[in-house]
DNA sequence: AACACGGTCAACCGCGAATCG
DNA sequence: ACGATTCGCGGTTGACCGTGT
């Protein structure tokens, strides 16, 4: 038995809000308030729309000092921690920031700052002309607006750094910081009223949280995600603290995390190829075709995006001009990052590829 | 010029929490 | 204490629009 519909659906507009059942709403809500009940509201104004959705029209939109669009710098950097130390709490979010809707957060974070952090570059925002005439006002508003997903936001992940070859050279990579050592440096800082409670991913509870936002589990938690494609499978003991099987076509292979002796967030790539009968054993370290697809293309599973987006592991990790080297310790198989080191052990099975370049400098 | 595709965002939906009687 | 009602939230949908082919 399903629950009881809030309003009679038949009897109720679906849909955008005219400027006529706006005025109404407004000129009610301004001079009776709600009465403490939305759902008797509709019908005391003569209103055919369902209570919730005058509350939402009323909270999103209609109540004053409402901002909508043209996020500042600030606001990006606020909801991109508070994202990470809460989650998708918009209602919390958005009362860090005046003026801005829960409902207006979500749909920022999720069409831009969150492409943004996996370094997936939206194409140049537009006026969205007469979408209606708000909006329009609102589009202009933005500005150019066109250039706030670059310019602006997350200045966070680009303060202190200066764009990069590389960066200019692979728009797909996001816009990590460098610093002067050109070693990349965690992305996430907390702004300034946050410093002291928000975490950063310079520790390993941050990095924690963010992986099992991104879909996995440490052991102890009862939450076992099944992603398509991927096992996942976290350890919190020791030093490991991430480790991830990536399962395509015939082939399969292995991510992990580890904090080494010098205190510092170390990604792996190990390769295992059990059962496998088409894999190309004992010939130099050459890859199956579908892994060298997988690894060559950028058609990795969901919730693993992240390590390569930011640069963790390079999608262009193979080249098979070089990977019939691939056995030959310190030999480069990065185009890019030359100095990466690959290890080759016994027959079809890589052992261990650390990606010495993206050690991530922990806070100490 | 026409169509497909993808980004954006207002609005809707369904669920759990809170409140009421 | 308990069921009904309402609220509030987060996820999802779909219309609209610009861009690419």
């Amino acid at each position: 038995m399903g629950r009881a519909p809030c309003c009679d659906k038949a009897n109720v507009k679906k849909g955008p809000w005219s400027p006529e059942e706006d005025a109404k709403l407004k000129s009610y809500i301004e001079k009776h308030g709600t009465g403490g009940n939305w759902i008797a509201l509709p019908q005391k104004i003569g209103l055919k729309r369902c209570g919730k959705s005058c509350r939402l029209r009323w909270l999103n939109y209609l109540r004053p000092n409402l901002k909508h669009g043209g996020f500042s710098v600030e606001e990006d950097d606020i909801i991109c921690s508070l994202y990470v130390s809460i989650g998708s709490r918009w209602s919390v979010i958005a009362a860090q920031l005046p003026g801005r809707t829960d409902n207006d957060i979500k749909n920022y974070w999720n069409t831009r700052l969150k492409k943004k952090l996996l370094g997936k570059h939206r194409r140049e925002p537009r006026n969205r002309g007469n979408y209606n005439s708000v909006k329009q006002e609102n589009d202009v508003n933005r500005g150019s607006g066109t250039t706030d997903g670059d310019s602006s936001s997350l200045s966070l992940l680009q303060e202190n750094g200066s764009t990069t070859h590389h960066q200019e050279q692979h728009q797909q990579q996001p816009c990590w910081p460098q610093n002067i050592n050109n070693m990349p440096v965690l992305p996430l800082q907390v702004p300034l009223p946050y410093k002291n409670q928000g975490p950063c991913f310079n520790d390993q509870d941050s990095l924690k949280k963010l992986l099992i936002k991104l879909g996995g589990r440490f052991s102890g938690d009862s939450y076992h995600p099944t992603l398509d494609g991927l096992n996942l499978e976290f350890s919190s003991h020791g030093q490991q603290i991430y480790q991830e099987q990536v399962h395509v076509g015939s082939s399969a292979a292995c991510i992990s995390a580890t904090i080494n002796n010098n205190n510092e967030v170390q990604f792996a790539q190990t390769g295992q190829y059990p059962g496998v009968d088409n894999l190309v054993q004992g010939q130099g370290g050459n890859f199956t075709p579908s892994f060298e697809e997988m690894v060559s293309s950028s058609n990795y599973p969901d919730g693993l995006e992240f390590l390569y987006n930011e640069g963790m592991i390079d999608h262009k990790i193979i080249d098979t001009t070089t990977t019939t080297t691939w056995g030959e310790t310190s030999t480069p198989i990065y185009h890019h990052h030359d100095s990466l080191a690959s290890t080759y052990q016994g027959q079809g099975v890589i052992q261990e590829c650390v990606l010495q370049d993206f050690s991530y400098p922990r806070a100490q």
